[in-house]
DNA sequence: ATGCCGGGCGAAGCCCGA
């Protein structure tokens, strides 16, 4: 089973670009972020005519995951538990059953948190903290695992091009890597770093100053999988190629594949 | 350079992202 996440910012700006990856990769399921689309004017159609089912969780404007998927998805949530005041659309997790068995699979948009001395990464970080508080829980189930998005979190020097410049930013500040760390202490594989010992490999480049044509990029988006999950990991690709399309997002996909 | 690019909103220029 192939499993993907993919931060696509916008798409309704990015459909031909997105639904001609989906053609390509052909993934099982699929993890989306960064809709910024309402539920009811996500392009189910297009998707459903590549055979996929939709669960949505979208706003006006910002933020919004999708999960895709072409077998059925049961026991959608919708948000994390711990705060009810808390409106933006940066969780959806679903079930997926197959003939070999079932996976949960969450699309996770984790906040960005700059700038670092504003509310917003107090915000970050709580959430995290909520995220963690349901892992845990989830972990509990004992059952393949997948948690993939945009974690808005740069795990360590060999996942950024030039560490110094991102000392102070908040995607890696010292707390928001302990969060990270925190949740990957409760047991989970980083399935990308479990597949590949290469530093240097990179989820997005900037648009801005020429990030792509340089390399300047960092790698924030991750699929951590439960014990179960990494039992039946085979392989862990980042689909670079995505970047030098036209009208790119300025994320790329990156997939995993489960024996399931 | 607290910018640079790009999307949403809405119809110009600001907010936001990372």
């Amino acid at each position: 089973m192939k499993i993907a996440t993919f931060n696509v910012n916008s798409v309704k700006a990015r459909l031909q670009n997105v639904l001609n990856w989906f053609e390509q990769a052909n993934p099982d399921v699929a993890c989306l972020q960064e809709i910024k689309c309402e539920s009811k004017s996500f392009p189910s159609l297009e998707f459903e005519s590549l055979g996929y089912y939709c669960a949505v969780s979208g706003q006006k404007t910002y933020n919004g995951v999708a999960l895709l998927s072409k077998n059925k998805i049961t026991d959608v949530r919708i948000g994390l538990p711990g705060d009810d005041s808390d409106d933006q659309a940066r969780y959806i997790e679903g079930v997926i059953s197959t003939k070999n068995g079932a996976v949960r699979v969450a699309s996770i948009y984790a906040p960005n948190g700059n700038p670092a001395d504003s509310q917003k990464f107090p915000y970050k970080l709580k959430w995290m903290d909520r995220l963690i508080a349901h892992t845990k829980t989830l972990l509990t189930h004992e059952e393949v695992l997948v948690l993939a998005g945009d974690y808005n979190v740069i795990p360590t020097t060999d996942d950024v091009w030039d560490a110094t410049v991102w000392e102070n930013d908040a995607l890696f500040k010292i707390e928001s890597r302990r969060k990270l760390r925190e949740l990957l202490n409760l047991g989970l594989t980083d399935a990308f770093r479990a597949c590949n010992a290469k530093a240097h490999q990179y989820t997005f480049w900037d648009y801005q100053a020429g990030a792509w044509q340089k390399d300047y990029g960092i790698r924030i988006d991750h699929l951590l999988l439960s014990p179960q999950a990494a039992d039946r990991l085979k392989t862990c690709v980042i689909d670079k190629h995505m970047r030098a399309q036209d009208k790119p997002s300025d994320h790329v996909p990156i997939w995993c594949e489960l024996q399931v």
